[in-house]
DNA sequence: GAGAAAAGTCAACAAATGTTGACAAAAGGA
DNA sequence: TCCTTTTGTCAACATTTGTTGACTTTTCTC
């Protein structure tokens, strides 16, 4: 058959949706209260094809916790504007609605599966460290780092994942302008 | 009998050692995780008496998690080192070994808990905007107790949840001049 | 000590969980 | 068309879950 433009091979398509599926799932209501029935239905297939595509519920997770944060380059970032430049990104990794969304699934599981959590601290060790480590003296880069950890992953939990609703009716702006200055206290250790 | 001296009666004590190994199990793995049985045998006591002293898991768990943050009294509250104190108090409410404990429980419940969530909205709009709208134009008094919010239940999220590296290891004093800048900052507007 | 009330034990239930294997349908290549 | 591989369906499994009811043991009062 001559190739269909756009379409992939069936087994690539209900990957796809598994995965589609999974990752909506486990970011709305955590890896514990996901079933895979409840994946399997919103996907519109059976429950053992689950199993059959990515062996486990747990290996599955793991491949939907997969991602990056794509922060900028290091050498691409106006040291005067790190809060700003790093706030703005994680907002865009929250709410852009398409291709990854990684970070809701882990942070919304994070409190109660140590997989997550540890993933969570690797992605802040390998790519939020190296960022601070530029901006101040590498003996503080540590310090710094769960500074404005503790301040993003913070915004993420109250807006996103607990959506309070103070912090949900704070506008992007306020949000660049309040939480980048701290982020960028914290950052640079001034 | 003569009333034996700092023994209460026998369901008294059966109930406050469930209360105690609920408390402890749902604060270290969550709602999800904690079987009955799990509580149970942490108060060494048999499984149908969970049920029978609270009814079910979820009252427990509502049990557990009906507490008070004691904030300080707005009024004794220096307005030049609320950020401080507020920090002071919420590492406080952590490391506090004894009584309530109950904020642990909730967060680490929260991200997938609509209850958790729910009662954790309520602590902070019953207990903790009542001491920002002293601080500060009561029109802003949301936003800044979203933002104090953010920064404060990160904290928590990252060192006593998450347990992320850098941020178990800052010292207390860091904690409470960074973060309680940050917190200051946020509460009075500034 | 007899009898009542409280406290505790035990086995079982129905439902939901992740996972598996046997089988049927469809697709693709020869 | 035949045959092989891929893809999907179905029923069942073992385990764990919260919860219940019948029963026995303890505790306390008279």
């Amino acid at each position: 058959m001559v190739d269909k433009p756009l379409k992939m091979k069936k087994s690539e398509r209900t990957r796809a949706a598994i995965e589609a599926a999974a990752r909506r799932l486990f970011a709305e209501h955590g890896y514990e209260r996901t079933g895979i029935r409840d994946i399997a239905a919103a996907a519109a297939i059976d429950p053992a094809m689950v199993i059959r595509y990515f062996g486990s519920k747990d290996r599955l997770f793991a491949e939907v916790a997969d991602f990056d944060l794509g922060l900028p380059d290091v050498a691409s970032i106006d040291p005067a504007h790190v809060g700003r430049t790093l706030v703005a990104h994680f907002l865009a990794l929250w709410e852009g609605d398409s291709a990854n969304g990684g970070l809701p699934v882990l942070l919304r599981s994070a409190a109660s599966n140590e997989f997550a959590a540890t993933r969570i601290q690797q992605l802040f060790a390998a790519q939020v460290l190296p960022v601070l480590l530029s901006l101040g003296p590498s003996a503080t880069a540590s310090q710094r780092a769960g500074l404005v950890a503790s301040q993003i992953l913070g915004l993420a939990l109250t807006r996103y994942v607990l959506a309070l609703p103070p912090v949900v009716a704070l506008d992007r702006e306020t949000i660049l302008a309040e939480v980048g200055a701290t982020v960028q206290r914290y950052a640079t250790g001034g």
